[in-house]
DNA sequence: ACTTTATACTTTGTATTGCAAGGTACTAAG
DNA sequence: CTTAGTACCTTGCAATACAAAGTATAAAGT
């Protein structure tokens, strides 16, 4: 059921604040939603080749340089589109559920 | 992003009523889902391999006979799951939304 | 120096899902 | 007996998610 969804998961995430791979993991991780990094990795990848994203590589202390992705204004507009999706599908799936309700009681 | 979503409405259309192929198209446009014969099919014939489904032939008086589809006793537990899953998706975005609020404002 | 550990990024192969397109079959009306 | 309407089904392709394995950097221990 998640399918389709991380992709609004990870830009609603970036537009908060720009982050790298394992620190999107571990945010996901605490919103209840477990992706791992064969997922993530290639949905960053094809979010930026389709203009949505960008990223910079920046220093870490503690190992290798991290690359920080952030929402380009493409991916603002993109996250748009997504923000109203989610919320038809919401409407649509709550006016499913009330039909289920009306007939149980 | 309405991937996996399909499943989860069909299943609670047929929960409040059986329903055959076409009608539950009619239904899910009803509730703004657009959805295709070529998916529709596959999916239903998938439901009652798993045995989530079951069918029964109904004579019709405008046409060839149709396949009303019904939820098992299986796909009933099996919704119930969905049930649970879909709402933790819900909390998780509005998880996620809210973190956007809160930096926009 | 060299190995180990931790961190981070990447790729490959596979299963599932959604859809366009085309096909089959039954019924009624002309 | 052809046409139109309805309904069911299949095939081939694209996209998504994931497991698994691989590459690379840096710091800590020996």
């Amino acid at each position: 059921m998640r399918k389709g969804m991380l992709e609004y998961c990870v830009l609603l995430l970036l537009k908060h604040r720009p982050s790298y791979a394992s620190d999107i993991i571990q945010q996901l991780k605490a919103a209840e939603l477990l992706v791992v990094e064969g997922t993530l990795y290639p949905l960053l990848t094809r979010l930026k080749n389709d203009g949505q994203l960008c990223y910079e590589w920046q220093e870490s202390t503690q190992g290798p340089p991290r690359k920080y992705y952030a929402l380009s204004p493409e991916g603002e507009k993109f996250l748009e589109g997504l923000d109203t999706a989610w919320t038809e599908l919401s409407n649509t799936v709550g006016c499913l559920k009330n039909l289920e309700f009306r007939i149980k009681n």
